[in-house]
DNA sequence: TCTTTACTTGGCTAAATTGCCAAGTAGTCT
DNA sequence: AGACTACTTGGCAATTTAGCCAAGTAAAGA
């Protein structure tokens, strides 16, 4: 996933990058301003190195902006729709029964 | 993933059903309109049986309603937002350098 | 009823993802 | 320079996910 040429594999990336509980609790952090990893290890509770991993991954993916000052290295977000689309999908109630008609 | 409880469980059972190329593939389709399964494996072009399954966990997470018509099934988009949502994140531009600044 | 069509489900192997530990890198401080 | 802090990267075992084939179900038609 080096280089997402396409579109699709572009929204992939970014849709994969949010498709997991510590990477969504990251960018709902996030969302209040930049933190530094130490912070989010915290938030997500986790090692280090796998929030770390986490980080590379949705930034690669073009969610996140790093920025490294004296021993920190802070991240925030680049995506302005989050919130939106995380509201939206709170209003999906999974309907369970098929639905049936009449041909 | 039976009952997914919580807010975030929701929510990434949502996002999930969209992090793969077949069923970002279908979604995007069903945006157009509802779609029976013979029609979503062909823009997808894989098994049915392997579309079927792609379908259900979408249908499961709250994306889709689906409808039996005669012999066909008709799946269709309950979520409004997606194409805003696409739209967004086919504006972030991954940067590869990390950024570095004064303390 | 028997056949056909359209789909779903079970089962299983293959591939991808995750997370920890250990080791490496880059600033800061003394 | 050496020690310390904050993070990244390598490597690998364990879990999860994906996709095919085969078998099952449901509606329609002869």
């Amino acid at each position: 996933m080096l280089k997402p040429a396409t579109r699709a594999a572009r929204r992939i990336a970014v849709i994969k990058a949010l498709a997991h509980p510590s990477r969504l609790a990251i960018a709902e952090a996030l969302q209040d301003g930049e933190r530094c990893v130490c912070d989010l290890r915290d938030i997500v509770g986790a090692d280090l190195s796998t929030v770390s991993k986490h980080l590379t991954l949705m930034r690669k993916a073009g969610l996140l902006d790093m920025e490294k000052r004296g021993l920190n290295v802070f991240y925030r977000l680049r995506c302005p729709c989050l919130m939106s689309f995380f509201e939206c999908v709170d209003g999906l109630i999974p309907e369970k029964a098929p639905r049936k008609s009449g041909k």
